[in-house]
DNA sequence: GGCTATAACGTTACCGCTAACGTTTTGCCT
DNA sequence: AGGCAAAACGTTAGCGGTAACGTTATAGCC
């Protein structure tokens, strides 16, 4: 690998005049510039981040935290992905394991010793968070509201939880079955919160049995949705707290040999890119995903540029999107 | 952040000794190392990953190049980060953008400048990956048979495809449709002659009709399925070349008003998650990946380690699952 | 032409850690 | 007790880059 030291040499310069080139930095006249990137060019120099970053300079690197295996969290940090590259960072991610395994301190350090910032997105909320701090580490969180030591981006989880259990209403259901979140996460209480809301506000039926625990995942959807099936008076629509969790109640659905939507209209959160491609395709509720992810890539920069904003939230708007599993009750599609 | 001189000077010994004991190295009395690491773990030391390479030390690091929203391959990400952390390493995942792009070799050198060694997965083959070889950096492929300067995992496709095959004969079809991968993967490629073998070998429909053109993507295995589906004599099941491919498939034969499996068997390739999930559940042929993420792990640690093995390519075995999207030829389920 | 401000470039020190080698202590044997 | 090898520990140098400051050229002005 060419160091910057060979760099210099070549160009018959000093190895901070190379530097200075090469990072598009003052105090180089342009021929020496241009020398010097002819040569890094020639040479295939590319630098060093870990020695960039351990002698106090920036790597143009964000780091992520997330888990992968969520379809909603990385589709989430491949647009992440996306938006440092528009603004020339690169991405390193690291995924968290299952479940609460190892409050994932120094995973944040882990990747601070590498990339500039740290976009953090927890599977759960814990105040681990708040203990980093004092660390001064550039960090925005995404779908956490609660710890607000950060700058954090969110999606305007309640409004588009009403617009869900709205669409439904308009379409007739009295009836409507909600399958909860992971509650460890405010975007799930938010959704139930709207959930209820809407429900006493539109005057539909009311019962805590028509609330189904779920945890954002499949199986969990899947087993929520059977309790509601079992149901002396079962609804006749189901509002899942997310993608994932109305995949898993479609399976139940079905295996309870019933129709959707004839028989049963589902309605999800996110419009995972699964969403539109399956069969019948899923009606549900968008969270904007690639203003998230500029938002939150703008945020940390900022941090990264020493414009310690002051922890804002911001929340981007969600919209519903109608496809083909909620039609009106009793009726035919269409 | 604390550093190993400050654990150093706490506990009264040199910046070495200090190194020697939290690395568990030899040359430590066992009084002076408990009382050592007992001083990191209360003031919170982390080692500095950055330093640590850039002396030339390990980081217990790898690095993963892949696209992450493949299912196949996002899947086996994951399968790498547990393999990699079952042997105390951890994992940096760097997500290849869309197509082509950027031809990807100052990206190995990023995360080499980060991680003890790299594994790639990469979404098409070319020779890039020769040019890394003179660089004398750990690297281990899966899926990549062509060039072959380094070690690499990779799935028998090829007796697994015949599998599919073999099983869609023996439920009686006869005429079978086949729907290809990204042809620049040999994985794709040996999957297809896989089935034209299959095809002559069993006295089964011929034609080039019956191959129809996919990539692995989901509208890819959508629209190959429509042009089969066109045909004056449509197949009566399909074998396509992955499982996102059947999906697409699926969404195809559906659209045309046809059930599966009654009216259209399939059977894709992967054994992805979501294959198991689905309704109704895809029959398909398993890649072992946890298997393939510990060979991957197991070579590049081997690498690492300066066994510079001679450049081996490990073929793991796959497996016909069986669910419930393939069926006798015209009859119902069961 | 001499003085000074500024651009251009070089030196030094250091980031946190490790390899290599040097020094001290310890334990053991005769 | 003296000698010596091995264990325990310390010192030095350097990985590849950057910040901070020092030095040399260039230019502008009276």
């Amino acid at each position: 690998m060419p160091t910057l030291a060979e760099v210099a040499k070549i160009a018959g310069v000093s190895i901070m005049t190379a530097s200075r080139a090469v990072n598009n930095r003052p105090g180089v006249s342009e021929r020496t510039r241009d020398e010097i990137m002819r040569i890094a060019d020639e040479i295939g120099y590319v630098a060093n981040r870990a020695a960039q970053k351990l002698s106090g300079g920036q790597t143009h690197l964000i780091g992520v935290i997330g888990q992968l295996y969520t379809g909603f969290t990385s589709e989430l940090v491949l647009n992440i992905g996306s938006a440092a590259r528009a603004v020339d960072y690169e991405m390193l991610v690291y995924s968290l394991p299952a479940e609460n395994r190892s409050p994932p301190g120094n995973v944040v350090d882990l990747l601070n010793q590498v990339a500039d910032g740290v976009i953090v997105i927890l599977p759960y909320e814990s105040d681990y968070l708040a203990t980093l701090t004092r660390s001064h580490i550039p960090i925005v969180t995404i779908d956490q509201t609660k710890p607000d030591p950060f700058p954090a981006v969110i999606a305007d989880n309640y409004a588009g939880a009403r617009l869900a259990v709205q669409h439904l209403a308009d379409l007739g259901h009295k009836r409507i079955g909600f399958i909860t979140g992971n509650e460890r996460l405010a975007s799930a209480r938010d959704r139930r919160r709207a959930y209820c809301d809407m429900r006493s506000q539109l005057n539909l039926d009311q019962g805590d049995d028509l609330i189904s625990k779920g945890d954002f995942q499949q199986k969990g959807g899947y087993e929520a949705a059977k309790r509601l099936l079992a149901l002396k008076r079962p609804p006749t629509a189901i509002f899942a707290a997310n993608d994932v969790s109305a995949f898993g109640a479609m399976t139940a659905i079905r295996q309870a040999g019933l129709r959707v939507p004839e028989d049963m209209s589902l309605i999800g959160f996110d419009d995972i890119p699964l969403a539109a491609q399956l069969h019948p395709a899923l009606t549900t509720i968008r969270q904007p995903l690639p203003q998230m992810a500029r938002a939150a890539v703008n945020l940390l920069l900022a941090m990264i540029a020493g414009i310690d904003a002051p922890s804002q939230l911001i929340t981007l708007p969600t919209q519903l999107i109608v496809r083909e599993t909620a039609i009106k009750i009793g009726g035919r599609v269409g």
